[in-house]
DNA sequence: GTCTATAGCAGGATAGAC
DNA sequence: GTCTATCCTGCTATAGAC
């Protein structure tokens, strides 16, 4: 109307990102057009150049904001269990796993991050680079770090590494993959059935730490 | 339509299955125009309406024959393993495990192959149709028939299948995801390394199937 | 500041020359 | 049968009306 200048909190620029990041996520960048993302946010073509510059900047501004508090979410029930004094390596797990799967997202969020990490995830691309470094390093580093404090007995950190990628592989994989799943296994993805996955990752993992002894 | 099904002896059609799938894989179905795979084939526009009739059915063709015929390839080794009179679980695992990350393709074929089917596992295309009952299941039921040869106790299919995708998702992760990977560990893809994650893969593998009995 | 109108170009598909 | 030239649609980006 005729004031509400408040910065970062334009109406129009919110619902570009949301459009945006929803379409982007289905169909993939070049799959989408900004007539479909301005016509979905109920603007006109140009609001796109004018908010953000180019097709190419509206799409790494999903990743810097959305995609981004929704890793800080998804971050958040694993740095508060490193603020305890004691933790289980299985509660790390289990956190880990949950937080992806079934933690504080919503069911249509998640499916948006997984699916705009897995579009990113094999090439050197700049959304890559914002993910990578600002969201996966860092939680990996946490990951381990937990785990060198509650672990019985050292493990070298080269295992660990692989440990946790192995960890998010199958978290990223049961999210994205949900078609395979869903076929090979014949289940939908309903709460019992998530609750299912989260305790095979546990297991699985738990199993693999312990397990695999002096090289 | 005038030499649909017949043989696929056309150099020409050759050539442009085969720039099309590496410009497939490493761009995204999207992202690639007809006129970049014509000019890499050494060829013109038309002829790509000629041979396959649109962009569409290229693609598809790339995977009813170009892809398929990797996953034969790919499975091989396992269906040699089966034809023998004893295995262990390991072998089962390691052989699957090798089969995806330094098996019978070349380093080139192998990158194409998880290019392919990462970007096909999200959706529910016709691609993935393909890919997915002609390739991924039968893949998974063959692994599921040898565990249940030759685990020493009785495992639920159920909890198989589950560990059955665990494995692809390590392995598929482990092919696509090689920024994140060498980002996170700081190694290149070499053999050695390429060894390694097979092992890791292998022994993560064979303590979730041993250990989380009992439910 | 907003949005319409359009530039300028690239896309897939095809008609028709050879 | 092969390939050139063209069609038409849809794209991003922008200029300029209001």
């Amino acid at each position: 109307m005729s004031q509400a200048h408040t910065k970062q909190t334009d109406p129009t620029q919110e619902r570009l990102l949301d459009e945006a990041e929803r379409l982007f996520a289905n169909k993939g960048y070049d799959a989408v057009s900004l007539r479909e993302i301005t016509a979905a946010a109920g603007t006109h073509l140009a609001a796109v150049n004018y908010h953000f510059g180019s097709k190419e900047n509206l799409y790494l501004e999903v990743f810097r904001t959305r995609y981004m508090e929704r890793a800080r979410k998804i971050q958040q029930p694993l740095v508060e269990l490193e603020k305890q004094e004691h933790f289980t390596p299985e509660e790390v797990v289990r956190t880990l796993a949950k937080a992806f799967l079934s933690g504080p997202l919503t069911d249509e969020e998640r499916q948006r991050h997984s699916q705009l990490v897995a579009r990113e995830m094999g090439q050197q691309s700049k959304a890559f680079q914002v993910l990578s470094k600002e969201a996966m390093v860092p939680f990996m580093e946490l990951a381990i770090r937990m785990w060198q404090r509650c672990l019985p007995q050292e493990v070298e950190p080269e295992r660990l590494k692989l440990i946790v990628l192995s960890i998010f592989s199958q978290v990223l994989y049961f999210s994205f993959a949900r078609p395979v799943v869903s076929l090979a296994t014949g289940r939908k993805y309903d709460e019992e059935f998530v609750d299912q996955i989260v305790e095979h990752i546990t297991q699985f993992t738990l199993c693999g730490l312990g397990g695999g002894n002096g090289k």
